[in-house]
RNA sequence: GGGGGUGUGGCGGAAUUGGCAGACGCGCUAGAUUUAGGAUCUAGUGUCCUUAGGACGUGCAGGUUCGAUUCCUGUCACCCCCA
């Protein structure tokens, strides 16, 4: 653990500490999410099974956790990784196997309830039963993974790095293996949607929504075949529409631009596109070979980088333009992504910048069909003349019958046509990809997933799921976790009673993927809930009580995929009727980062000269270099060796030497991480969480501090000392601390803070909480009676807080029972306001008098007492008065001439 | 390159949303107390001008307004995410 967990714990800590006094039922419990790699990682080298590492780690994050006074609910606790647990994980999977999404519904529905076309039942019973596996929620693909050969493993795509393994820097390649997909994209609408009613930040929402890519446009099917034909494909398309699936015969694309078919001078397949093969000619076979061998080394990321020069290869394949009939090339390139859209595109370099790089690349013919008209930045002629890009949208040109119209208009007048022709049809895709759910590990989820033998051994095709009643399937028992060198996952290695299990005298071979880290975070929180229940994963009474979640306090690096992905196995569930709400998350909060301490740093040249920081940068090796490439050190400097002179800060010895000054991100090899066992141990539980929440603002990124640390510390003792007798051998009370009257002074000073500490705190504002609460300290230090009755306030009103030193207080004062359950302190707003004021008196808008005055006092009243001033009377005197402006209650302003 | 965020004293930050800029804490200065202080308490602490007092001041440049940290336009810098 390090010092950025605890932030996003205590705020919630607090949270439910605080409700809990007011009355409220709180859930409020802690789990974890324990499968993954590193656990693996470590198996492997060691040799010991994953899972008791896991449970160490987890057995020391428990103990860290308790040492800071977290109030869960333990009784609730769960690890992704307990058999128990993944039962359920794997319960949900046989549910989304077992479901399928009904377009006209929009919902998921029990598979037995899909509708079977009658071709397909006519078929027989293979092909209802693949048109069922077609259609469930679940559903195995071919999908690339990352081989690496060398390590004989699969890796995922953060352990690939410019095409190498990030260990040992080994050659990866894309190869295509059998993997289980989920169909998220059926829920992307519903997934973009209900993002409307949540109360989650507009800039996480912003992400999904960029996440979720929807776009609308259409699906073109481009003809393949000689000329001749292509009238009669034509007339076979009118006649029977578009086809479901592409036939072999054309090539479809998906664009958003239809409006721009008239410009597609070239078509771009991808690499992987199953096209390939049966469009390249034998005159380009080699070249396309050696290229598509090429582009399964590269990820998707290198393909699609902006800066990366485009590459191609051309098929020696011609496609007809359904609009015009034009001979269109079709080139293998890999910007295309066989996972967006068809896997193929129109290319129109004229209006999409992408397009143009290649065509320019590769002299490649660009025909303007919008026109920009007239504006700012473009070059209308330049554009119309093929030698420039445009994006945007404007008039059609060169296009036909469709010249003249804008594109808004353009897009669904040719998206008729097309539909009309049989030859398009409008389309809405996403970004969105289905979610590839499967790892080719050891330490995760196994899939409740069987596959039929026939009596040769060999796979039918036939897969069915572990029955309900036979769950959870358990990792096996391995000899070791190294990697056996084929791209399949280690789970192979399992003995038979594992891995071919016989059931009504039927062989089958259980799945060997394993789930990815994911699964058994998307549902967790409903385990909460319920955490012991071994009937269902959670009571439908029970659920229907605590859902949704009030809070939900997180790490920004989750704002995608995490929140995505429950989200999306909370609506299956939804639908299939096991939860009562449609968003499992109403509330959502991302905690900002916690950097490491200010660093004051200047540079120096190997001659020992200092230089400007701004000058030094990194170069490809990591190593600081200046302007001219050469070595740079650092040194860093003290606090006290440093003085700030105009923007920046210099050495406080020789102001010409620049140095820099900021905070970076905590990290093992800069060293700058702190530990919180050691802050507790040096300034106690209370202290750290007390200082995490005095930091700032919960989102904002901020830097650590010592000092800040002890600066609390300090406020927690002079809490302390108002109390408590520090001079006395034994614990007492502080002789000032009586069975008195507050008087008004102090009473509106409690009552005041009771205000302010109870709205920041419901705000999640805890910052100013904090600071009301040491302003209240310190006008009671001053004091020299201080009635028993208000410290019991204050003692309650920092308990969310301080619960430790709270706790402790609480008992000296009198009480035998802890005070988590205490009422909340409650004020009275009419002892909140002062009877006198003081109020700034300006002239043109800058102060130059103050006057006290009573609170309440009105408009005119407040003027003449304004004008009474000595002062202001004074200046009065000698301006003439244009205007005033009195705000009671705020400030009087005189505009003179 | 795209998207998001942030710029306020020496530092972290506050400002009831257009009304006294700098609450609170750190740091610093001085004093009290103490054998001692990395303890405690008290006072001070945005910058500049010689004081009474004044001028300047919320990244920078404009604008709206009696009044702008807050609203508008432009611009710069840094951070995060995606590519």
């Amino acid at each position: 653990m390090h010092v950025g967990h605890p932030e996003g714990y205590t705020a919630t800590d607090i949270f439910c500490r605080f409700h809990r006094m007011r009355g409220k039922s709180v859930l409020h419990p802690m789990g974890f999410d324990a499968f993954g790699l590193p656990a693996e990682e470590h198996a492997i080298r060691t040799n010991t099974p994953p899972r008791e590492s896991t449970e160490q780690n987890i057995a020391n994050f428990t103990r860290q956790l308790k040492m800071l006074g977290f109030s869960y609910d333990w009784d609730r606790c769960i690890a992704t990784t307990d058999v128990e647990y993944f039962k359920w994980t794997q319960w949900i999977f046989r549910l989304l196997f077992e479901t399928w999404f009904d377009p006209e519904q929009e919902k998921g529905r029990p598979i037995d309830e899909l509708p079977i076309p009658a071709d397909v039942a006519a078929a027989g019973e293979d092909a209802v039963r693949e048109f069922r596996d077609d259609h469930r929620l679940a559903y195995q693909s071919d999908a690339l993974v990352n081989w690496c050969p060398a390590l004989g493993t699969v890796l995922a795509n953060e352990e690939v790095i410019d095409g190498l393994s990030e260990r040992g820097e080994h050659p990866v390649q894309r190869i295509p293996l059998r993997q289980w997909m989920l169909r998220i994209t059926s829920y992307a609408d519903r997934l973009e949607h209900d993002l409307d009613d949540l109360d989650w930040s507009e800039g996480i929402k912003k992400l999904q929504r960029d996440w979720i890519g929807r776009s609308e446009g259409a699906e073109v099917d481009f003809y393949i075949g000689t000329e001749s034909e292509f009238d009669a494909w034509k007339s076979e398309r009118a006649s029977s529409g578009f086809t479901r699936k592409p036939t072999d015969d054309v090539l479809r694309v998906y664009t958003t631009r239809p409006d721009t078919l008239y410009g597609a001078t070239y078509m771009v397949i991808a690499p992987e596109h199953a096209a390939v093969e049966r469009l390249t000619t034998d005159a380009q076979r080699q070249a396309v070979q050696e290229y598509c061998d090429r582009a399964a080394t590269k990820s998707d990321r290198e393909r699609t980088e902006d800066n990366k020069q485009k590459t191609g290869v051309f098929s020696g394949a011609y496609a007809t333009n359904p609009v015009n009939g034009a001979q269109t090339p079709i080139w293998i390139a890999d910007y295309v992504l066989i996972s967006y859209g068809t896997g193929a595109i129109m290319a129109v370099p004229a209006h999409d910048e992408r397009d143009y790089e290649f065509a320019t690349e590769y002299d490649i013919a660009v025909q303007a069909v919008v026109d920009p008209g007239e504006r700012d930045h473009v070059d209308r002629d330049a554009v119309l003349d093929g030698q420039a890009c445009f994006a945007g949208t404007g008039v059609a040109v060169n296009s036909g019958e469709f010249d003249g119209m804008p594109t808004g208009e353009f897009k669904s007048a040719i998206t008729d046509s097309l539909t009309t022709a049989g030859t398009g049809r409008a389309a809405v895709n996403y970004k969105l990809r289905d979610w590839l759910f499967s790892r080719q590990r050891f330490w995760g989820e196994p899939f409740p997933i069987l596959h039929e033998l026939d009596e040769a051994g060999e796979p039918t095709g036939v897969i069915r799921s572990v029955d309900e009643k036979d769950l959870p399937v358990d990792l096996p028992y391995l000899e070791d976790y190294k990697p056996h060198g084929r791209p399949e996952p280690p789970l192979a290695k399992a003995d038979d009673e594992w891995l071919k299990p016989v059931i009504d005298g039927v062989t089958y071979r259980r799945e060997t993927n394993t789930m990815p880290q994911w699964a058994g975070s998307c549902w967790y929180y409903l385990r909460f809930i319920d955490a012991e229940n071994d009937e269902a994963f959670v009571d439908a009474e029970k659920e229907k009580a605590w859902m949704p979640i009030d809070l939900y306090v997180g790490g920004a690096e989750h704002a995608v995929l995490h929140l995505l992905y429950s989200r999306f196995w909370h609506k299956v569930l939804f639908d299939r009727g096991y939860v009562s709400t449609t968003e499992p998350f109403q509330r959502l909060i991302n905690q900002g980062m916690i950097l490491g301490e200010m660093e004051y740093t200047a540079y120096q040249t190997s001659d020992g000269g200092w230089i400007n920081p701004n000058d030094v940068s990194r170069n490809d090796l990591n190593e600081l270099v200046d302007k001219d490439g050469a070595a740079v050190s650092a040194v860093t400097l003290d606090v006290e060796q440093v003085t700030k002179k105009g923007d920046g800060f210099v050495r406080r010895d020789d102001e010409n030497v620049r140095v820099e000054g900021r905070a970076f991100k905590m990290s093992k090899s800069r060293g700058n991480v702190v530990n919180p066992d050691q802050v507790v141990q040096d300034y106690g539980a209370d202290s750290l969480r007390l200082y995490e929440m005095f930091m700032g603002p919960l989102e904002a990124t901020k830097p650590w501090s010592m000092n800040g640390v002890s600066g609390v510390r300090g406020f927690l003792d002079r809490v302390w000392r108002l109390i408590v007798d520090d001079r006395s051998e034994q614990l007492q009370l502080n002789a000032s601390v009586q069975e008195i009257e507050a008087d008004a002074d102090d009473l509106r000073v409690l009552h005041k803070t009771i205000q302010s500490v109870t709205r920041d705190t419901e705000t999640l504002n805890y910052n100013t909480a904090i600071a009301r609460m040491m302003e209240f300290v310190n006008h009671f230090t001053k004091q020299e009676f201080r009635a028993k009755s208000v410290m019991e306030s204050f003692v309650l009103l920092l308990a969310p807080y301080a619960p430790h030193l709270c706790e402790e207080l609480w008992q000296l004062l009198g009480h035998s029972g802890t005070l988590a359950y205490e009422a909340w302190p409650k004020f009275d707003e009419s002892l909140t306001v002062d009877d006198q004021i003081e109020i700034p008196i300006q002239f043109k808008g800058k102060v130059r008098s103050k006057i006290t005055v009573p609170a309440d006092i009105i408009q005119y009243e407040l003027e003449a007492a304004a004008r009474a001033d000595k002062r202001v009377a004074d200046l009065l005197a000698e301006s003439e008065v244009i205007k005033v402006i009195v705000v009671p209650g705020r400030m009087v302003n005189f505009v003179t001439k």
